[in-house]
DNA sequence: TGTAAAATATTGGCACTGTCAATATACCTA
DNA sequence: TAGGTATATTGACAGTGCCAATATTTTACA
């Protein structure tokens, strides 16, 4: 019982993905190779070009994966915490946060240059991963707990900062971004609140 | 009259790097090799070995220069606006996006997954780049316009946000953090705002 | 000053990479 | 059963990072 038909190999398209992620994960993203990838699932160096036209869109691919996940761990985290659109947003930002770190390779895949009208499907679905953000900002205005101004914007602001977070831990480990001892929720969730709080006095 | 001893070539190591400056913004960090810098440079693909273990060294000293030129435009835009903190950080923080957006290429290298413990050197100068935003923070604190909470969280903070807005813009174009019609400053400026005010009532 | 050592650069080579062209094989349909 | 098509293989090519051996220039020191 096969959804789609198997050709040859069956359903090579989704095994050079799966595989893809797991040499990501092992050796990062500099050392991932079309030709590594071929070989793990026991097939010629050339067999990946009739399901990619380029190594280019293996990476797009990836990293639409990647949303999927992080939206994924996302939700999970929200469902976890009181209905307290504060507390919401701190799991899902430390959600994102952690995700990031604990798979660093696909994070760096699903934020590298990548021409947008070119992957249209990538986009689209980085952009839905975000919706649940939007959500929660919704919300809260709702119940009168964040202010009234332009949604969008306001999610973007804290996407914005919390993927900074992201991408300054990937790049630089040991982290600059906290002081030894913290651990990654701490650092996270006062730089939220003091987001939702404001700086000035 | 030389600064440093003039062997074969005269100052390759500068040489170099400014070439792959120049490869990095014509190119792209995908396409650079070393073998392409040392063919511009007229020397041998080996040569560069001379100054630079590898091609990892390369790129992190790119990455070092990088957060130089960085600095410089943010002091400048700090310099040209009133002696106003809110005013400052705006600007500042314009400034490195605007960076971010011209030198794209070169951003991706000054953050990209980089062992600090190999390169103390661009640690370092990364830090001092950023103590221009630690100072403006505490100025902003000692005149009574921002909070007396953590210097360095709050510095961290702007950080993270303003990079965030950096690395999603480079990372995708167009930029899905602007409708369009919108410029980059006011989106930055918008983003400080809100960090500045608060998203909460 | 002369000579050995050190620093710098070149040549040649190797395994590996992405991608193209040509060929082979299995599957689907008519 | 025949033919077309999707799938996979083989072979090749230019380009890559990097290693080893060699050559050349500069520096250091007797």
């Amino acid at each position: 019982m096969k959804r789609m038909p198997k050709y040859h190999h069956g359903d090579l398209r989704n095994t050079l993905l799966a595989i893809a992620t797991e040499l990501l994960a092992e050796d990062g993203v500099q050392a991932l190779s079309l030709r590594k990838i071929a070989q793990r699932a026991g097939v010629s160096h050339n067999a990946p070009y009739m399901h990619f036209p380029d190594k280019d869109a293996v990476l797009a691919a990836i990293a639409e994966e990647g949303f999927r996940l992080l939206a994924v761990d996302v939700e999970s985290a929200i469902s976890q915490v009181d209905d307290n659109i504060r507390q919401q947003l701190i799991a899902a930002s430390q959600a994102y946060v952690k995700f990031a770190l604990n798979h660093s390779s696909h994070l760096q895949v699903m934020f590298r240059p990548t021409d947008a009208a070119k992957y249209p499907r990538l986009v689209e679905v980085s952009q839905s991963s975000l919706n649940r953000l939007f959500e929660l900002v919704q919300s809260g205005q709702e119940k009168g707990e964040l202010k009234s101004a332009d949604t969008h914007e306001m999610t973007k602001t804290i996407w914005a900062m919390v993927h900074g977070v992201a991408a300054i831990s990937v790049a630089y480990k040991p982290t600059p971004l906290l002081p030894e001892k913290t651990s990654v929720e701490d650092v996270v969730s006062t730089f939220i609140t003091f987001l939702l709080d404001g700086l000035a006095t």
